[in-house]
RNA sequence: AGGCGCGUAGCUCAGUUGGUUAGAGCGCACGACUGAUAAUCGUGAGGUCGGCAGUUCAAAUCUGCCCGUGCCUACCA
């Protein structure tokens, strides 16, 4: 007879496959329709707060896989923090404004056949705003997509009015303190967008450059060997030669004065001519300009040569001035001459040393295109990055280049034009790392803050500490102006906060525009006379936009509140969002907008290389919902260790859809063994089996874990421990030695309620916990039990755990148990292998084990333990034939056959069966019973 | 080139203050079950702990050097 219809199995509506691709979107669409944004916000009205503010991405093109992982990392962290009952208020950003965007609008100019500069600026921001509104949305709709849950109605971007109105007081106070200031500074050019650009926005590549050997003749010796002689040096910008005012060489090199005796065929040195360089390099350079034969007339230290007045290479053509040479400890003899030019307008160290340490003026020699100015000799017209050969020939011709070579090395590049830059004497905004404290402000609130790793504390706070003066200015269109007047005469800024109110105030109403399009005396007042001030028509660099975001989210949102409590990002912003919050927030509040910080890795291919089009390994997360689906994705992020860099790739997605399955098919499981369970059928603790208590225990134990663990952002170890739980405790564990006792016992025996009641128990916590995790996926189980979508279960709190279920006697017990277990399966796979079994229920047992052993199987039912058909526990000795396992010695298991026949229904085998009876005793009751 | 990281089985990760034979899960192989079934259970094979050299009775763990790799900085004539 078949009894199949008399065993409960488990019954559930809950697909095994999931189908993600098409059922996330659909739980995205309730979520939306019951607002559960909303209602978590109003749910959560008076808790804690949990402030994870969100650092911006820029608006402008498709998500990539880094910024998913970013997003996903920091929903886990509010849905986590909300499940520990804090109101976790995300409110997302985007970044604006800025020179990518303002390319993108430019390259659509230029297509066209149009020249940006012929149309007007308001028109070509609001082009600007457009483009960054339309990706804003596109982006908003990835992020929504991966579950990210936030205040997608409400999100804050840099290019909002009320924005573009608080950036500027921003500006205004540190104005108005005078930690802003204008200076003059060789900064990094760019010839083609006509900017300086941030360290931020340069990228370095290969660069092939024409090289000079240029000849510097000693007009005034320090040392006596130096008369006569010309002074040779080495570089890659000719085009710097016009701008040169002195030379550098270092105290402790040997150089040698020489006389050129012979030279090659087509060299541009002469012979006869006296030349001092490094000893080191004399070969070398003999070799490159074609020297043949030489004769050394003397050695010297490069303290000797210091203080020598050397006459500029064209000092004939135009180029009078003396040129004085210094020492610098940073020149070295690896490359050129030993000696180096300095062309104080052409590069940070040249500046310093010329200019700051030894008040050499700094010349104006390129202007803004690129092109060398006018009034310049020779050269005039010429362009710094396309004439520099011509420019070498040139100086050849006269006398002042003795050699020209080409050298092809990593060069400064615009990120956005990919063109080469060069450094260039400008006059730009600055804000002061010293003049009110900055720096100091800075390094010590850092020591106030959480690192999450503690690594990244050091990596900023050397940053911070080496870190040159900030400079805000930007030559570009799409950004926050510098709200600033300049007095025409002293070239002094206006500080006068009437004023910086005004603007600030036309900007809440109009945006930035206003500030372009509006006449000087609407901001001035009656007080000042337009005439004498003039608008600077920079913009601010992004980063300042980005690193006010404190202000004008955090503050001026009644919602948040300032510091939050983290800002995380990938490692990248310790130069970037973490650096320029810090700093703004410092100069303009004294501390720091955060408590803590955590940053991310990168993430790489499968074999950890950086991901590129020409390698053929990028992964998108847009292929990876499509395909797999963002649950998928969110448990790739957690069960990596995301301070380190990641790697994702083809199996590592595998892998992760194997480990879903786990998850998935435990609830699934679970769902259908609560098949028409309800609290009414519930037992209490202490009339549960203590397999049962065991369980609570282990839910005890996990839920301290998991608070911990969620207070430090440990998402990979709350992974690991709730696939330990579903894998090794459940599924191979407790769900295997209870299926006979939920299929077979009589529905309403107390063994099978106390089972189902801690399967609820499971279900309830299981869920919770994943909810942060696999946010779709926790919520399609929960709602298979509740089916009431406005009972989400990300409205839930980890609940807490009565206190008597923590046990750890009961814990340390079932270790020894699993121990023994583990030597039963062995033997029962030796049995199998020998032909003797096929499922264990054809076993029987006797595990012979020491006194203390054979004690923690007390009044408990080995056999269902080892789900054989008998087992028997003793401490006497072993037969000389029992199995045994490596390492364990004090278990030994004797096997023999079952006795008896198959039960029809609960398949055990025992002598209950007969020829009359086909089904065991237990299952003769519960068959009346049912029938 | 410099700063900060990372490098443990095919994959993802554990390895406490240096202390037995380096662990787990997945995958893989083999087997069982056919009442979680495009599931489930069991057993097993996989590692010179990036390399080399030190310190030590003892090193995955401490030190130095090197290699690979990532982020950042510099680009220097």
């Amino acid at each position: 007879m078949n009894y199949k219809d008399t065993v409960f199995l488990p019954r559930t509506e809950f697909p095994m496959r999931a189908g993600l691709p098409q059922r996330e979107p659909e739980i995205l669409q309730k979520w939306k329709d019951i607002d559960i944004y909303a209602r978590l916000r109003a749910a959560r009205k008076d808790a804690e707060p949990f402030i994870l503010h969100d650092g911006p991405p820029y608006a402008n093109g498709q998500l990539h896989i880094g910024h998913a992982l970013n997003k996903i990392l920091k929903d886990v962290i509010n849905r986590s923090q909300s499940m520990l009952g804090k109101n976790a208020n995300y409110v997302p950003g985007w970044d604006c404004h800025g020179l990518p965007i303002e390319w993108k609008i430019e390259e659509r100019y230029r297509k066209n056949g149009k020249d940006k500069d012929q149309v007007p600026v308001t028109e070509f921001r609001q082009e600007c705003r457009d483009f960054a509104a339309y990706w804003l949305d596109v982006q908003s709709e990835e992020f929504q997509r991966l579950g990210v849950l936030g205040d997608w109605l409400h999100p804050y971007t840099t290019m909002a009015y009320d924005a573009e109105a608080t950036i500027a007081a921003e500006l205004g106070k540190i104005l108005m303190d005078g930690t802003l200031y204008r200076g003059a500074k060789p900064v990094m050019w760019s010839p083609v967008e006509k900017t300086a650009l941030a360290e931020a926005e340069i990228e370095y590549e290969d660069h092939t450059s024409t090289t000079i050997y240029a000849r510097f003749p000693v007009s005034q010796p320090n040392h006596p060997a130096l008369a006569d002689a010309s002074i040779i040096i080495w570089t890659t910008t000719p085009w710097t030669m016009p701008g040169n005012r002195a030379l550098a060489c270092g105290n402790d090199i040997d150089y040698a004065v020489i006389r050129i005796n012979e030279i090659d065929q087509g060299s541009h040195a002469s012979v006869n001519d006296v030349i001092v360089l490094a000893e080191a390099l004399l070969e070398d350079v003999c070799a490159a300009i074609g020297i043949a034969g030489h004769t050394k007339l003397h050695q010297l230290t490069g303290a000797d040569c210091v203080g020598t007045i050397a006459v500029h290479p064209l000092a004939d053509h135009g180029y009078e001035h003396d040129v004085p040479l210094f020492h610098a400890d940073y020149v070295t003899t690896e490359q050129g001459t030993g000696f180096v030019h300095i062309a104080p307008g052409h590069g940070v160290e040249d500046y310093e040393l010329a200019h700051l340490t030894h008040g050499v003026p700094v010349p104006d020699t390129v202007a803004e295109d690129g092109r060398i100015m006018e009034h310049l000799p020779l050269f005039a017209g010429m362009h710094v990055l396309r004439d520099n050969l011509k420019i070498a020939e040139m100086m050849a011709e006269m006398g002042g280049v003795i050699g020209i070579g080409k050298l092809v090395h990593s060069y400064p590049h615009s990120w956005r034009s990919k063109a080469p830059l060069v450094y260039r004497n400008t006059s730009q905004w600055f804000v002061s790392m010293e003049s009110q404290g900055l720096r100091d402000t800075a390094v010590s609130e850092l020591g106030k803050t959480a690192f999450y790793p503690p690594a990244g504390q050091n990596r900023l706070t050397s940053m911070i500490a080496q870190r040159p003066d900030w400079c805000l200015s930007r030559q570009r269109a799409w950004g926050v102006p510098i709200t600033v007047f300049v007095n025409k005469e002293t070239g002094e800024p206006l500080r006068d906060q009437a004023v910086i109110d005004r603007v600030v105030a036309a900007i809440r109403e109009e945006g930035a525009d206003c500030w372009f399009a509006s006449d000087s005396s609407r901001f001035l007042g009656p007080n000042y006379d337009t005439d004498d001030y003039e608008k600077v028509t920079d913009i601010l660099d992004v980063w300042f936009d980005s690193g006010s975001t404190h202000a004008f989210v955090l503050e001026d949102r009644d919602d948040l509140s300032s510091p939050a409590n983290l800002y995380l990002e990938g490692s990248d912003q310790h130069r970037g969002w973490f650096h320029s919050s810090l700093l703004q927030s410092c100069a303009t509040r004294g501390r720091a907008p955060y408590r803590g910080v955590l940053t991310h890795g990168f993430v790489l291919d499968e074999k950890g290389r950086k991901m590129s089009k020409s390698l053929g390994n990028v992964v998108t997360p847009q292929a990876i919902m499509d395909q797999n689906g963002a649950d998928i994705l969110r448990l790739w992020v957690v069960s990596s260790d995301y301070y380190s860099d990641l790697r994702i790739g083809p199996e590592i997605i595998k892998r992760m859809t194997d480990n879903y399955r786990r998850f998935r098919n435990t609830l699934r499981y679970l769902l259908g063994a609560l098949n028409g369970y309800s609290d009414l059928e519930a037992v209490d603790y202490d009339a549960m089996p203590e397999l049962e208590k065991w369980i609570l225990n282990r839910l005890a134990e996990l839920d301290v874990k998991i608070r911990v663990m969620t207070d430090k952002y440990d998402f990979h170890s709350i992974f690991t421990e709730l696939h330990t739980l579903c894998n090794s405790d459940l599924s191979a564990f407790y769900f295997e030695i209870r299926k006979d006792r939920l299929y077979c016992d009589a529905a309403d025996s107390v063994e099978r309620r106390a089972c189902r009641t801690v399967m609820k128990q499971l279900f309830d916590r299981l869920t919770a916990w994943l909810a942060p995790i696999l946010c779709f996926t926790a919520e399609e189980a929960w709602q298979t039990r509740v089916d009431d979508s406005e009972n989400s279960v990300h409205l839930r709190s980890y609940d807490p755990i009565p206190s008597k279920w923590a046990n750890n006697s009961i814990a340390k017990r079932w270790d020894g148990i699993r121990r023994v277990r583990q030597v039963v399966m062995s033997a029962l796979e030796n049995a199998r292998n020998e032909g003797k079994i096929g499922t264990s229920l054809q076993a029987a047992l006797k595990v012979h084990v020491s006194a203390d052993v054979e004690e923690l199987f007390d009044g408990l039912d080995a056999a269902s333990l080892f789900i054989t058909s008998a087992a028997v526990i003793t401490n006497l000795p072993a037969p000389e034939d029992a199995f045994k396992l490596d390492g364990i010695n004090d278990v030994a298991i004797a096997f023999a056959m079952a006795d008896g026949e198959k039960c029809a229904r609960c398949w055990r085998i025992t002598p209950e069966v007969t020829a009359e009876v086909d089904i065991c005793k237990r299952c003769q009751k519960v068959v009346a019973a049912v029938r």
